[in-house]
RNA sequence: GCGCCAGUAGCUCAGGUGGAUAGAGCAACUGCCUUCUAAGCAGUAGGUCAGGGGUUCGAAUCCCUUCUGGCGUACCA
């Protein structure tokens, strides 16, 4: 649970507040004038390793240059026991640290001891979080749109997982309403497309086109013949649907599984309007006020709220809309099943209705004062073959499913890559993504990982095991490449947290693909295989440690740590 | 019109809540395998951080404004 990166930062100010009293007490500087000052990580290391800004930031209350009162600084400063060596003054009055092999040595202890827990932290203290994300319709198979929320859902899941959240992570299945009459109507043209030719059928208006939706015609005509041929549309429509809806869902499940991802529950829309749950959510809001009848459909007094605009709830043909609905989906999470924070991720072709509907939940009958609903809204896919942009859509049917893009460019280039900075437009280009062989970035964190393991394996062969005790010297890692690669190795728990924080998983991947750089940079430098015994074995272990940390990062990004490549 | 997200190297993107000389990958060019995995390393070249104002010791980062792109602004979900 230690997160060295921040305890060696955090000591920093306690340092200098101790340097400051000495000074007081030698009558240099008066009583209580401490600067608020800032420690950071220079991205230069000449800069040192910690960079702390408060002789700046003291200097004009204190009314003394930048450089004296650094001056001041260190030569009070007691750096004995601490986690630096050294600290000298640079530019404008720069206090620049730098770390101890104190420091360095009990970054590979943590690792060691930690094991597989190491980066994880008690951030969030358990809160009860529940995280839903994909949510396709289940009208037809999962598109390469879904690719994009799925991971970042899933990661941040396991991100927050790390940071010490009770986490749930939840697919709402979308089995009522239009889109499934839609379906119903759909399956029922193709259906009878088949009996009496295409032409003889119309397809409905807006209905959904792809071969799927023929496919399940076929097969139920496969099994039922023509059994429902004169059968009563609404009727033939509902048996459609009960036959094509589990159907989708268990390929949904099964496609996922493949993407690895595994949901905790799989929520049914009809489940809600079935118990009552929807009607007594909208009567709640009907009684104290919030709503008003116009035009025959019943509307919520959303701007009230706070939004740009009210909302329909129930349509003036009675039917409860999505807006409704949601509504009371949102209640049942907090309310019904007590959870202290939901995080939806969304598409940006949502956002608007995030804004509005975050209002809504404002409302205070439905009781969510000490609730938090929060939205990850990630930018929309852009579909590109070369220079040609491809418009995907279920409704036409032309999309490239999930599955088909996980045959062409496997699910470990297909995680790594869709685990992109979510407030970004991301620009997929099919023809690239079927030669990313060796230029993904993936493959190069996973060399680096099976370079480690079968390193480790020869020289186990030869009878040099990576040592299991006797601790580990770290003053003998003290080239550059050492160095560097420690401290990004100190820095998972850091990153785990930040990632956690601000929604952002995406933040994994860029830690780990600069730990393999520091990986590969030490490697081609440092040999392992014919250095001093000593040595030798610190070397190891350092390299067991980074074999650890970069499985740790892939998994949390649900990619694969090969031994071989 | 209004709202949200973005605009950084030829391309795809980083840039830790204002810090020191703006970075990486790909593409281009030059070196490095009789020595632990060359899917690697080292190096060269490439920039008016969309434009213009402002805030201060200091701005890609914060504020204002203009331009460009994406998305929203349904009795669809």
């Amino acid at each position: 649970m230690a997160n060295l990166i921040e305890e060696a930062k955090l000591s920093i100010d306690g340092l200098l507040e101790k340097a400051y009293e000495k000074a007081v007490s030698n009558e240099t500087l008066p009583q209580g004038g401490f600067p608020q000052g800032k420690v950071e990580i220079p991205k230069d290391t000449t800069n040192g390793d910690y960079a702390a800004n408060h002789a700046m930031a003291g200097a004009k209350s204190l009314k003394l240059p930048p450089r004296t009162l650094a001056e001041i600084f260190v030569s009070e400063i007691d750096l004995s026991d601490s986690y630096f060596e050294s600290v000298e003054i640079a530019g404008p009055g720069f206090l620049n640290f730098r770390l101890s092999d104190n420091w360095y040595g009990k970054v590979l202890e943590t690792i060691l001891r930690e094991d597989e827990a190491y980066g994880c932290s008690d951030e969030g203290h358990g809160e009860k979080v529940m995280i839903e994300f994909v949510s396709a319709n289940p009208t037809g198979p999962m598109t390469i749109g879904n690719a994009r929320g799925g991971v970042l859902g899933d990661a941040l899941a396991s991100v927050m997982q790390r940071a010490g959240y009770n986490v749930s992570r939840e697919f709402y299945v979308n089995d009522a309403g239009n889109q499934v009459d839609l379906f119903g109507k759909s399956i029922e043209a193709r259906y009878l497309q088949l009996i009496k030719g295409e032409e003889a059928v119309d397809f409905p208006e807006n209905g959904y086109h792809g071969e799927d939706i023929k496919n399940l015609a076929k097969a139920i005509y496969e099994r039922d013949g023509e059994k429902y041929l004169d059968m009563d549309s609404d009727e033939r429509c509902r048996s459609f649907v009960e036959f094509g809806l589990p159907y989708n869902i268990a390929l949904m499940k099964q496609h996922l599984e493949r993407y690895r991802i595994h949901f905790d529950n799989w929520f049914l829309e009809s489940a809600l309007h079935n118990s009552g749950y929807v009607e007594e959510t909208v009567k709640l809001l009907e009684d104290a006020g919030c709503t008003y009848e116009k035009e025959d459909a019943l509307w919520l007094r959303n701007t009230d709220f706070g939004a740009d605009k009210d909302e329909v709830l129930r349509r003036s043909n009675g039917f409860y809309t999505y807006y409704a609905v949601d509504i009371a989906y949102h209640r049942n999470k907090f309310i019904e099943r007590g959870f202290d924070r939901v995080i939806d991720v969304w598409g940006a072709d949502h956002h608007g209705h995030a804004i509005r509907f975050a209002a809504s939940m404002t409302a205070p009958v439905l009781g969510l004062q000490n609730k938090k609903l929060d939205f990850l809204i990630m930018q929309m896919v852009r579909l590109v073959r070369g220079s040609e942009v491809v418009k995907v859509s279920k409704r036409t049917g032309k999309a490239l499913t999930l599955n088909d893009l996980l045959d062409e460019i496997g699910v470990d280039a297909c995680r790594f890559f869709f685990n992109a900075k979510p407030d970004t437009h991301l620009e997929f280009d099919l023809d690239l993504a079927i030669r990313q062989d060796s230029e993904n970035p993936v493959y190069y964190v996973q060399y680096a990982h099976a370079r480690i393991c079968s390193l480790i394996a020869a020289m186990a062969e030869e009878g040099h095991a990576v040592p299991t005790s006797g601790g580990v010297d770290a003053s003998l890692l003290n080239t550059e490449q050492e160095r560097e690669l420690i401290k990004q190795l100190a820095m998972l728990t850091e990153e785990i947290r930040l990632a956690a924080r601000d929604y952002d998983p995406s933040r994994i991947n860029r830690y780990v693909t600069e730990l393999a750089a520091r990986f590969h940079r030490f490697y081609n430098n440092c040999r392992i295989k014919d250095a001093e015994p000593k040595l030798r074995d610190a070397r190891l272990i350092l390299c067991e440690c980074t074999e650890k940390v970069i499985a740790i990062a892939l998994e949390i990004v649900g990619v694969t740590a090969p031994e071989k490549m």
